[in-house]
Parts: C-alpha cells; sequence; structure tokens
DNA sequence: TGGTCTGTCTACCAGATGGTAGAGAGATGA
DNA sequence: TCATCTCTCTACCATCTGGTAGACAGACCA
C-alpha cells in the first residue's frame, strides 16, 4: 500500500477543517494533530497559514471545475437535463464531505485577496453557465429569467442543502442510503420545476 | 435622544459579527471595541462567551420567528401567497443584515449543546410549516413532493443567496435598490415556479 | 569517507484568547 | 452621613496563536 505524501494529508486535514468549522476557528496545530505531525512540519510544506489556505482552495476550486465539466460534456443537449448531470454529479461528493462546498461557502468571510484568487478559478465556469442559460431561454428551453440570478439561486439551492445537515435533522430526514437519494431526488425534481419553461 | 443600554449594545454587536465570521473566529475583546467598551464589561454582562452566544441565538430566533408568524398571519389563503408573504418579510432585513440569517447557518458548526437550544427555539416553526405543506400538497395548491424536504430546500435558496453576496458578485449583480428588488423579485418566482403544482 | 539535501523534530517568542479578582465611581436609600 | 448596589474599569493569569531558529536523523552523492 503506497502511503499518502505528508502534503497531501495536511492538504486533506486542512480541507476538512476549514469547510466545516471555518477557516479563522481551525489553528495550525489542529491541522498537525489531525495529520499526526507537529505544527511545524505543516509550516514546512506550506510556509504560513494563508499560504495553506491559499493551497486548499485551489485544490478545490480545480476539483469541482473538473468534476463539473466532466457531467456537463456527458449530458444530452437538454439543458434540463444537462443541470440534472450538474446536481447529480456534484451531490453525492458534496453530502459525503460537506467540507468541499463548504469550503466554497466560506469564500464570503474570507479577506478580499483570497476570495479573489479563488473567484478567478471559478468566474469562467460562471460566465459559460450563465451565457449557456441565457440561449437557452431564448431557446424557449428554460423559463425565462435573470440568468445570472436564476445561477445563483441554483447554486444557492444545491449548497445550502448540502452543507446544512442541521436543517435536514430539523425536518426529520435520515442519512441513509435510501434518504440521501430521497433527497437528491427531491433535489433534482425542485431544481427542474424551478428552472423549467411553463407548460404551455 | 435614549441611549440604548450596553447590554444590548453588546447583543447587536455580536449578532453581527458572529453572523457574518462566525462564532469561533469572533473574540470576545473584539466584539467590547465594537461597543466601546472593555472586554470585562462583556464578561459583566454575559459570564462566558458560551452565555453570548446563547443569548445571541435567543433573540435570533425570537426575532426570525416574530417576523414569520406575523407575515404568515397577513397573507391570503393561497399557500404561494402565503410563501411570497415569508419571503418578502424575511427578504429585507436578512439581506440588509446578512449576520441575522448567517447566524443561523452558523449553527451547523456550533457544538451540540447551543445547536439543540436554537433548533428547540424554531422546531415548532418547522412543524407547522411542514404541516402546512403537506395539507395543502393534498389540497393540490403545491407541487406534490416531500413536504420536509421541500421546507428545506426552499429555507436553502433562500439563506443562501441572502448570506452569500460574493456569489452575487461573481455575476455581477449590483447592491443598489434596484438590484435588491430585482433579487427579491427572482427569488419570489424561482420559489414560485418550484412549488407550484404543475399547470394541468 | 564526508558533505549536502530532505523532512521532522524541540525550543522558543510575542501577542491574543477566555476568564478571575477586585478597585473605584456614581447613584440610591436608611 | 454612611452603607449598599450597579456598572465599568485596571491588573493579572494560564493557555493558545502563527511563526522563527535551529538541532538531528536518514537518504543521496561525491
Amino acid at each position: 500500500m503506497a502511503e499518502i505524501p505528508t502534503r497531501q494529508r495536511i492538504l486533506d486535514a486542512a480541507l476538512d477543517q476549514f469547510g466545516v468549522r471555518g477557516v479563522e476557528a481551525v489553528s495550525l496545530d489542529e491541522i498537525a494533530r489531525a495529520v499526526g505531525v507537529r505544527k511545524q512540519t505543516v509550516l514546512y510544506w506550506f510556509p504560513s497559514k494563508d499560504a495553506l489556505v491559499d493551497a486548499v482552495l485551489e485544490t478545490v476550486a480545480a476539483e469541482l471545475v473538473v468534476v463539473i465539466d466532466a457531467a456537463v460534456r456527458s449530458a444530452t443537449d437538454d439543458p434540463l437535463e444537462r443541470i440534472d448531470a450538474v446536481v447529480r454529479a456534484v451531490f453525492r461528493p458534496a453530502v459525503r464531505r460537506p467540507a468541499l462546498l463548504g469550503l466554497v461557502r466560506e469564500v464570503s468571510r474570507l479577506p478580499a485577496a483570497q476570495a479573489d484568487r479563488l473567484r478567478h478559478h471559478v468566474q469562467p465556469l460562471v460566465d459559460r453557465c450563465v451565457e449557456y442559460m441565457a440561449l437557452e431561454m431564448d431557446k424557449g428551453r428554460l423559463r425565462r429569467a435573470d440568468p445570472g440570478l436564476i445561477a445563483a439561486l441554483a447554486y444557492a439551492t444545491v449548497t445550502g442543502i448540502a452543507t446544512e445537515p442541521e436543517v435536514l435533522r430539523a425536518v426529520d430526514w435520515r442519512t441513509n442510503v435510501v434518504g440521501l437519494r430521497h433527497l437528491r431526488d427531491e433535489l433534482r425534481a425542485f431544481l427542474r420545476a424551478a428552472l423549467a419553461p411553463p407548460a404551455e
């Protein structure tokens, strides 16, 4: 069994903790402890906490872009199908590892410089998405609305439901396999209804 | 002009900071500074940081319950109108003061005891909402789906869009009055489409 | 053999953190 | 007048924070 290099293990642990508890709330000592190493080893691989945050953001952004890109490409031409494919692709990793989207959410609390860097990674994806939606609205295959805000709203729905298990507990939802599939299907139906053009 | 008592000013400042930056990331010193008082004065009014967090959660929960309750009562019988009324009622304070819903979101990072306390406040509201939705689905006035998950999804959409200004910036949205009204209307249309029964 | 390079460590440090102890100023009431 | 109560303060404290300096052990290389 090949062992995972220290640097990667630090990145993993940092992603989990930052994403779940927030960047400011997590100390280098805690990350080091989770990895089974001393704080100074963390500082050897990443010269400062800021550098570590940057690296984590970079990997998350890259990963998300790849997953979403693949999903978009794999789906049929129909926009509702495409959106569906993206939801299915993002849903599993996101719910299994709330830290992933949790970290994306964390951006709004980050200092501007770091937020900008992450945005820089994701912006092309967003732009393409908005353009695409505008086009499909013109074709009458999506409900006519402000494409930018629609994209933001869809994002908010998916991210919110994936990062707030507490809310799901409040409505008595179960975390098992059946519950997961049920949630995913409700999410897909919800988005589909929200985005489909009105039946004529 | 009557001056606001210290205790209240501490609560206000704490709500803003906790909601925007996260509970763990905010120190008592920072709150004290924002109020214009020493940390020990904060600790005089609230014997510990935990006690302060509890108090803030309590006031937020109470406030939200009142606002939502009033909106529900003021609307007509139609469920889509009711939901619309709630969105309109929550939207203004939420977007003006992102800390409000930000703090609700913060619950998923809180220790279990505090999360439970907040849930205890909000649970009756949630239960009533879910029951009501189930009823209206039976009447065919809401799209048939799992009422609990639908409630959670609608919540995720509203909270997400109100607490993540970064996302709105990514789609080039403007924070002015026109932008605000536009956003509110798109949000209402989005939810309406997601919740309305399919046109027959 | 000796020297350099890599990765982890121990030993610190200055500053911030949540919290305790108790002084002192002003109002209130006997 | 004196005592008490209410509120805010200064002075501390142990612990934790991100970060520096440098020791040390093993691998690689001449």
